[in-house]
RNA sequence: GGCGAAGUAGCUCAAUGGUAGAGCAGUGGACUCAUAAGCCAUUGGUUGGCGGUUCGAAUCCGCCCUUCGCCA
C-alpha cells in the first residue's frame, strides 16, 4: 500500500449556513490538497462530518420550535447539497450523531480514564428549577460585572467584550422563560492537561520548524508562558453523548471534547462502510501516515494542544480497546496548515447580520470553479485577507476567463478548425517548442513543491503564470501566420500548445476541478479525471443518518498510478470544437451583490 | 490584562542582513488565432511610527500605533 495521507477537515456546527469564510478556511484547502494526493496516487482519506451536539444546535432548535434532531439533520443535508456542488470530495462526510461515534468516544473518553488522565471536581452553575436543569452559559443573560451594562451572557458580555465568569453575573435571568436562576453545585469530569503538558509541549516542539508562525507560536507560547491547566470535558447537557460511567447518565460529553475525536470515529466508519476494518488502524496507528487538519485559527488550540493532549494520554490504550493484539499509539498531527479569516468588503463576517457570501446562495448565480478559485488566490494563510465583488468580478474575468479559458479556447477552436478535429502530427519539434514544454515540465515540480508546502495560492499563481507562459509562445510562434506559409510549422506550434494545455489540465484540476473535467472530455478522454460523490443514509443503534462518500468509480485516480507527470499527448488523437470553460461577468454583478448584503 | 500573528506600490502578495520585486488595475504600442481575450513596454513605494545594533535593516533588538485570534 502506498503512502497514508489523512486530510482531517473541521466539522461544521450543524446550526448555521455555510459562508465563503468556513469554505476558504478550512473545506477548500483540504479538498486541494486531496485531489493532489489522489493524483499522485496516494492513500489519501480526506474526513469530517457535521458536529450535531452542543449548545448551538438546541440554541437553534428552540428558536426554531424543532428538536435537536431534526435541527442537525435538516443543516446537515444541506452542507453536503453544498459539498456536491463545489466539488469537495470528502471521502466521507458523516455525523457525530451515530452509534459509532457515540462507541469510539466512549472508549475514548475510558481509555483516558484508566490511563489516570481524568478527574472530577465541583463548581457552581446556574440551575433553572422552573424546568429541573442546568443552563448552558449562553441561556443565562443578567447585567454585566465588569462594565455594568444589562444584556450580558453569562459567558461574554457583548458590550464590553469581556469573558465573564458565569456565576458572578449580577440580576441572572434564564433567557427561556425569564425566570431567576440558582446557583448549585455540579461535579464534572476534567482533562488533566497539567499532568500531559511537557508530553505535548515536546510534541510541538517537533514540529515547530515546518509549522505555520501563528500555530506553533500560539500553541507553544501559551504552554512556555502560563502552562496548562484542566478543563471540564462533561457538561450538564441532554443532547449529546452521555457519559459512560453509571450514575453519570444525566450528564454529557463536552462537544469539544468529543467532537475531535470524530477525526478518528469517520475513519473507522469509512471502514465499516467500505468493508475495509483495517482502515482505523491504517491511518490512525501507522507511524508512517501522515495527518494534516484543516481548520480556522480559533481552533489552533483544541487541534494544537488539547487534541495532541488526548491523543498522548490515550496510548495504547485505544487500539486495545479496538481489538488489536499489538496495540500501538495514536498517530500525533503532522500539521495543523490553520488558516486565517476571511472578510467581506472590509467588514468582519456575521452571519446574523447577513455580512456574508453564503455557499449555496452564490452557487445560485454563478459556478463553482470561480469561487474555488477566487477563494484560493485569495485564501487567508498567513494573514486575514478579504472578499471583496469587485476583485471577485476582475479576478474572474481577467485571470480565469482571459488567461487561462481563453488560451484553452483559442489553441483548440485554430486546432479544430484546421486539423479536422484531430490533434496536429509535427514531424520534429523545434528549440522554441521544447522549451516551452520544458517550463511546462518544470512546472509540474514548482507546483509540487508548493503544495506539499501547504502554499496553495502561491502554487494557484505558479499554475497562473505558467498558463501566461503558453499565450506568450503564442504570440511569438504565430501559427496563424505560420499556417498560410507552411502547415507543418504551425502544426509544430499548435501541438506544442496542445501538450502544455493538456499538462495544464492536471495541473489547474486540484483547484479547478469541474473546468480541468470538462478540458479534458473536449480532449477526447474517455475516463474522468476524478470519481464522484455519493451519499446513503444508514441505519445504526441510534437513529439513521445521512453519509457522503467519494467513490472513485472508474477514474484516473482511482489506482495508485502517479498521474502528476507530463504524459506525453498523442498526435492524431480525435477532440471536439471547444466551448469557453469559464463566462464572462458583467460589471454590474457587483453593485448587484454588495446591495444584497446586510 | 496575558499569549500569538499580521501591517511592503491603488488592490493582492514576494523578498527572513547585501541595489525593495511580481500579478492585477492605470498609461502607451504593435498584432488578430481567441470570450475585444492575448502579447510588448511603462508610471507607481520615507516597507505602520520612533529609536537602537550593523559597513549595510522590510529583514535583527526595544518601545509605540492599528487589525485579528486564543486565554483570563
Amino acid at each position: 500500500m502506498s503512502e497514508p495521507v489523512l486530510l482531517a477537515v473541521a466539522w461544521p456546527y450543524a446550526s448555521a449556513h455555510i459562508h465563503v469564510g468556513n469554505i476558504t478556511g478550512a473545506y477548500l484547502p483540504a479538498d486541494i490538497l486531496a485531489r493532489y494526493h489522489r493524483l499522485r496516487g496516494r492513500d489519501v482519506l480526506m474526513v469530517s462530518g457535521s458536529d450535531s451536539h452542543g449548545t448551538p444546535v438546541t440554541v437553534r432548535a428552540d428558536e426554531e420550535g424543532k428538536t435537536p434532531e431534526e435541527i442537525y439533520k435538516q443543516y446537515h443535508a444541506e452542507f453536503i447539497t453544498l459539498f456536491q456542488k463545489l466539488g469537495l470530495h470528502y471521502d466521507i462526510f458523516t455525523s457525530t450523531h451515530t452509534s459509532n461515534h457515540f462507541e469510539i468516544a466512549h472508549k475514548l473518553f475510558l481509555s483516558l480514564k484508566e490511563n489516570g488522565y481524568l478527574y472530577t471536581e465541583a463548581s457552581r452553575q446556574w440551575y433553572s428549577p422552573q424546568q429541573e436543569r442546568f443552563l448552558p452559559d449562553r441561556y443565562v443573560e443578567g447585567t454585566c460585572y465588569i462594565c455594568g451594562k444589562s444584556g450580558a451572557r453569562s459567558d461574554q458580555c457583548d458590550h464590553c467584550g469581556h469573558l465573564l465568569e458565569a456565576e458572578k453575573l449580577i440580576e441572572p435571568r434564564s433567557k427561556i422563560d425569564n425566570s431567576t436562576p440558582e446557583l448549585r453545585e455540579t461535579t464534572h469530569f476534567y482533562l488533566d492537561l497539567e499532568k500531559l503538558q511537557d508530553q505535548v509541549a515536546d510534541f510541538l516542539r517537533e514540529r515547530q520548524d515546518y509549522w505555520r508562525p501563528n500555530v506553533i507560536r500560539q500553541s507553544l507560547g501559551q504552554i512556555e508562558t502560563d502552562g496548562l491547566r484542566g478543563r471540564p470535558i462533561t457538561r450538564d447537557l441532554s443532547w449529546g453523548i452521555p457519559v459512560p460511567i453509571d450514575g453519570w447518565d444525566q450528564k454529557c460529553l463536552y462537544v469539544w471534547f468529543e467532537a475531535v475525536i470524530g477525526y478518528l470515529s469517520s475513519v473507522v466508519e469509512w471502514g465499516q462502510l467500505h468493508d475495509q476494518p483495517e482502515a482505523g488502524r491504517h491511518w490512525w496507528t501507522n507511524p508512517d501516515s501522515r495527518t494534516f487538519y484543516y481548520i480556522g485559527k480559533d481552533n489552533i488550540p483544541f487541534h494544537a494542544i488539547i487534541w495532541p493532549a488526548e491523543l498522548i494520554g490515550v496510548g495504547e490504550s485505544f487500539d486495545g480497546k479496538m481489538g488489536s493484539e499489538n496495540p500501538r499509539s495514536l498517530v500525533l498531527p503532522y500539521d495543523v496548515p490553520a488558516n486565517e479569516f476571511m472578510n467581506l468588503e472590509g467588514r468582519k463576517l456575521s452571519g446574523s447580520k447577513n455580512w456574508a457570501v453564503w455557499g449555496l446562495d452564490f452557487l445560485e448565480r454563478y459556478d463553482p470553479d470561480p469561487m474555488r478559485y477566487y477563494l484560493t488566490v485569495n485564501m487567508p494563510e498567513t494573514r486575514d485577507s478579504d472578499w471583496d465583488w469587485a476583485e471577485f468580478h476582475q479576478r474572474n474575468n481577467n485571470e480565469l476567463v482571459a488567461t487561462w479559458g481563453n488560451l484553452a479556447n483559442r489553441v483548440l477552436s485554430f486546432a479544430h478548425k484546421h486539423w479536422e478535429g484531430k490533434v496536429p502530427e509535427p514531424d520534429a519539434l523545434r528549440e522554441a517548442d521544447e522549451t516551452l514544454l520544458e517550463t511546462l515540465r518544470e512546472g509540474f515540480k514548482t507546483v509540487e513543491a508548493k503544495l506539499e508546502g501547504v502554499k496553495l495560492r502561491a502554487a494557484l499563481q505558479e499554475t497562473m503564470r505558467l498558463a501566461a507562459e503558453v499565450n506568450k509562445y503564442l504570440d511569438t510562434a504565430a501559427p496563424w501566420f505560420e499556417i498560410k506559409e507552411d502547415k507543418n510549422e504551425a502544426a509544430k506550434s499548435i501541438y506544442t500548445a496542445m501538450q502544455a494545455i493538456d499538462w495544464l489540465k492536471i495541473l489547474f484540476s486540484p483547484f479547478l476541478p469541474h473546468t480541468s473535467q470538462k478540458l479534458h472530455e473536449c480532449l477526447g478522454y474517455g475516463r474522468p479525471i476524478y470519481g464522484q460523490l455519493v451519499t446513503r443514509e444508514v441505519e445504526d443503534d441510534l437513529s439513521t443518518h445521512r453519509v457522503m462518500l467519494y467513490d472513485p468509480a472508474d477514474s484516473l485516480t482511482a489506482g495508485e498510478t502517479d498521474l502528476w507527470q507530463p504524459v506525453e499527448l498523442t498526435p492524431g488523437k480525435a477532440f471536439m470544437p471547444p466551448s469557453p470553460l469559464f463566462k464572462k461577468l458583467d460589471a454590474s454583478i457587483v453593485g448587484e451583490e454588495r446591495s444584497r448584503l446586510g
